[in-house]
DNA sequence: AGCTATTTGGTAAATATACCAAGGACTGGC
DNA sequence: GCCAGTCCTTGGTATATTTACCAAATAGCT
């Protein structure tokens, strides 16, 4: 077919690949299923992405874009209060797919610097990012608790994953709203050493 | 062989299995690896463990055991202040063996409900341990201050491993010491929030 | 027409899981 | 002491799956 299809069908592989990591996990992104799942044939991987781990890096890349691209579409969404930014965190710490690629990406890390270096590089714009959401909220966060924030939200979003039952989903959005009221201080709500106290 | 055999070989399968998994990530754990490592046939494998997943859920289990055995050691060292807690925190987190094991079993767990079953089981097995050891600094935790200080843990065990420089290691001892004095408040040490406004 | 990029269908080579039959070694009962 | 039964080991192999490769056909561009 005509050379307009070439990108179309490299993206349509991507998308399945991805798509195959979110929804089922890293161990069902083989070339056989990807093609099936992209309508393609096998030799179109190949021909597109020499060889596997081309392949996988060019996931990790698209992923990470489309990771980025959400979070920082939740972060501009109209004007930003905490209490919107802490519910469209508590949503994206429960949403497994999210975690599952991202899982997906730090295995696949263990074989590849390349996608190691990704990866590290993701982590500083994502950490870039949440210090913009935070100064859209009008705080100006001291980088060590971005970087507790970071952690807590990928500590949840595993955990998330990992347990995969009602309770896990219900600590998200809390985790969410306690997190952000903890380590972007300023607003009126009550912080974690405020609840301790109340509680004794 | 004799009998003493038996369990020494089942038991050398599993620590061969276990220390791939920790040293080269949850792709070199296959049977052939394991064998080889484990100075067995491979199949000894089939003996032991009939099929993959019968082997993946023993190292599971193995493995959880060795973590919480080395949590609770922790816990219990001696008497424990909470600088001790967070030297010894800060240097669980940053090691890299533990977390390359946990991602292996989170990764198996999305293919095999009982994996699934033993993380829950485990990471309830946790946050007591962590609750009693709060106990033991002379602090009676908030249980969802516990949640989010093994979500922080958890994250920072999770990105030291997906970043694996310098400065994740240093991240992580700092992160150890915020977290406790931020989710286990009590002691004398500045919690986030005062940092924030002695910063401004 | 000639050139390049893409597609097709098939296959080689490596690797992994699972299975099996025969041989050894220790056990307990006699 | 010895025999039968059980557990373990050995070596080999079937089967499936995956990655990687290739030659020929095809479509579009200049």
């Amino acid at each position: 077919m005509p050379p307009d299809n070439a990108s179309d069908v490299r993206q349509r592989i991507l998308d399945a690949a991805l798509g195959l990591m979110a929804e089922h996990g890293f161990m069902e992104v083989t070339q056989p299923k990807i093609a099936r799942a992209a309508g393609v044939r096998q030799s179109h991987l190949t021909y597109y992405f020499p060889t596997r781990n081309d392949l996988l890096k060019a996931v990790a890349v698209h992923s990470i874009e489309t990771l980025l691209d959400s979070l920082v579409a939740g972060a501009s969404a109209g004007k930003l209060t905490p209490e919107l930014f802490a519910q469209f965190a508590g949503e994206a710490l429960a949403d497994k797919r999210r975690a599952r690629v991202m899982l997906g990406l730090i295995v696949s890390s263990e074989e590849d610097r390349e996608i190691k270096q990704f990866l590290r590089d993701f982590i500083v714009r994502v950490r870039a990012t949440m210090t913009n959401v935070a100064r859209l909220l009008g705080r100006e966060p001291d980088p060590i608790n971005i970087v507790a924030l970071h952690m807590l939200f990928v500590g949840a979003t595993i955990l998330n994953v990992a347990r995969d039952d009602a309770n896990s989903r219900r600590e998200c959005a809390e985790i969410a709203r306690i997190a952000i009221e903890t380590f972007l201080p300023g607003g009126e709500s009550a912080p974690a050493q405020e609840r301790q106290r109340r509680k004794k």
